[in-house]
DNA sequence: CGGCTGATTGAAATGCATCAAACAAAGTGG
DNA sequence: CCACTTTGTTTGATGCATTTCAATCAGCCG
């Protein structure tokens, strides 16, 4: 079914933008070494404690990244989709993976060995520099998020987390954002408790600011969707 | 008075881990556009939104880099003391700054340029690892905090911070924190506020396991602390 | 249909923030 | 060197946001 609408085989990931500064020749062997893999919604691509052999792009779909926490409680570190990577970091510092990736809408992903990378950290300086940004990027994206539930409120860092989501994802044609999350991973993204959830949703419905039909939220009052985040920095 | 125990033009970065993987050449030239200078407390290195022109390494002292967030209150991200470098995700990433940085024990700092990061970058691919690694190690923490911070108690919390004090900063003979803080600093580091902070510090005092001199701590029952700070990961 | 997961609501408990006030320490200036 | 201001610390009382526990309900699947 899947292999009708993209064969894995015809995969290449000369369009992602992470991989922009390679020469045709990099393209061509990184083509050649990477493996793709279409996997299904609940599906685990690594687990944390295990070693990893290389990172992966996502070509389609999307990929929760989370840690576990006290009484095996899920942190939700962040949502990956189409053209980003994850399983980088602790692969980068030889660790055993810290996170745990899980599909969330079915995917298509390719593995990138290891040697590979450090094949074009090594020959390819702009790549390298590439590489950094990105990890840069997330760690300020990190830094931001500690300050966030540090002193923000649940009902401030759900508005957030609604606005982040927007960005990221996107909305189809009538505002409605376009993941779908069981309230417990809103939850364990936000820092909070299920029912926490549950109930600040419906005072943002009963509050005009968005609409809820199951797990589709429609955003319908983004001026007052910011303006209840509180936002202080760029984010938007 | 700083200048007669180590006058700054004698300072040479040839002995910091983080620079070990540049060749003799590399050294030499890092060592000549590299500027010292000695800070006092209380200074302030640079300011969130500034513009960077390169990064700093610590030669002796401590610094605190924190996020103002809400009314100003500040979140601390981390501590650097001697050997770290500091304020290089934003000069990578090439924006202005996005966190304050301020000396809260009387420093030398040498101020790297850009330009010398991006060549040394370019020039020496094990340099550009070893960079990466050292962004993926401090991803990895932000990462682990937002867990703690997410899900722990400020009890827990607190306990935790104390515990990755004493490794940061070891401890002198006398099992005594080797970095004085302000009540208000070990606050916004744990992220709370400052009256808990008191409270908590002097229930672990009546718990046997610190004991407080105005604000030097002493870690009199580590093994109690542990269990206080309910650990999961590979922190101590 | 029964079993399972996820969603929802209510009630009760509590951890923590906030406010207020007093105190201690430390630096400033006359 | 003492009054003065400022900054940091401490304690108590109160309120509230959020967690926790419990029960019910809805949807889904084999």
């Amino acid at each position: 079914m899947k292999n009708l609408i993209e064969p894995l085989d015809d995969i290449t990931l000369s369009g992602f933008r992470f991989f922009k500064s390679l020469s045709d020749e990099e393209l061509k062997s990184l083509n050649y070494e990477k493996t793709c893999s279409s996997l299904k919604k609940g599906s685990i691509i690594y687990k944390e404690g295990s070693r990893l052999t290389g990172f992966y792009c996502i070509v389609r779909g999307i990929v929760k990244v989370y840690k576990t926490g006290i009484d095996g409680k899920e942190q939700i570190i962040r949502f990956a989709r189409k053209g980003d990577i994850i399983a980088y970091r602790s692969l980068l510092s030889q660790e055993s993976a810290c996170t745990t990736s899980k599909i969330i809408e079915d995917a298509i992903l390719c593995h990138v060995p290891y040697k590979t990378l450090l094949n074009l950290i090594e020959k390819n300086s702009s790549f390298a520099l590439a590489m950094l940004r990105i990890v840069c990027a997330e760690l300020k994206e990190a830094n931001e998020y500690i300050t966030d539930i540090a002193q923000k409120t649940v009902r401030e860092r759900l508005a957030e987390i609604l606005l982040l989501l927007k960005d990221s994802f996107d909305l189809d044609a009538d505002q409605t954002l376009q993941i779908s999350l069981t309230r417990e991973e809103l939850a364990n993204t936000v820092g909070t408790a299920t029912e926490s959830i549950i109930r600040l949703l419906s005072e943002f419905k009963q509050d005009k600011l968005i609409d809820l039909q199951g797990r589709k939220i429609k955003i319908i009052n983004l001026a007052g969707l910011i303006k209840v985040a509180n936002l202080t920095n760029n984010r938007s």
